[in-house]
DNA sequence: AACAAAATTGAAATGATTACAAAAATGAAC
DNA sequence: GTTCATTTTTGTAATCATTTCAATTTTGTT
């Protein structure tokens, strides 16, 4: 299975051991790009691994995000949302159905400085709100 | 004071009734570009206005982000802060003291259409997170 | 002054997240 | 492959922001 290779590299790559719940966790994030919240993703695995527990969820997210295989989105005011995309693009959460969709990286218009007002810059996000195509169908 | 002047102009600009308690808070925002959290905010009401209760600074909160005269910033992810600064900006997190300061809107190399991918765009947010000047030189 | 509508209040419920200590799994040394 | 130290996982309990809700108070209108 080609994604358990890639959470297992990602992990690895990251040195972190790869015990049975944080590759699970890592390549459900790695599979499903809908940034789930923690809720989610312990619903989703529990099945198969019966004794999970969703403070392993939580220590495993944190040690993803404090080794920058994992960003948290914090888009959504009611749960944080995790995704293991870390290349630079964009979030759009849509106020209607809740949910979250990548967008592209919307170009600045000149390069980010490193420090802006003294302040040094290690992260930058872009959030988008509004109504998603789905719910303006309907 | 005309502050206080500016508080009621803006609830009365969104046809908000300017109660005691509605004023107070609008005025908080206004003269305080800190990006208070509710309970920053009720703290600081408090004493002025004794039977202040934390329900009604979250209900004239509400309030006011919907009817446009707030922002909900969810850059934090421990508490939801206010900004009666509605003009597009951006906010930086100080991942060390917690603190959120104002920066300037960093503008885009194109006009950002109204819809990206089918979706209609509302609402634009460009977070950053680092380490402040304050933190930096201790 | 009397009434209806709107706003405020406080207590209780909810629900996400964290703290913590015990149990289990892992890896290294012998 | 057994022993021991370290790391990881687990479940329970605590914490804390936010919401719910019904009662009370305030406000505006007649």
């Amino acid at each position: 299975m080609i994604t358990k290779m890639n959470a297992k590299q990602i992990l690895e790559g990251a040195g972190i051991r790869p015990s049975v719940q944080r590759l699970a966790v890592m390549d459900y994030l790695a599979t499903h790009k809908t940034h789930p919240t923690v809720d989610e993703i312990y619903s989703a695995l529990a099945p198969s691994i019966p004794t999970l527990s969703k403070t392993t969820v939580y220590n495993t997210l944190k040690l993803f995000v404090e080794n920058g295989v994992t960003q948290m989105l914090t888009i959504d005011e009611q749960n944080s949302r995790y995704d293991a995309d870390v290349s630079p693009h964009a979030h759009f959460l849509c106020t209607e159905c809740g949910k979250v969709y990548d967008l592209q990286f919307v170009d600045f218009a000149y390069t980010l400085p490193e420090k802006i007002d003294g302040h040094t810059i290690k992260e930058v996000y872009q959030f988008f709100k509004g109504i998603c195509s789905c719910c303006t169908e309907k």
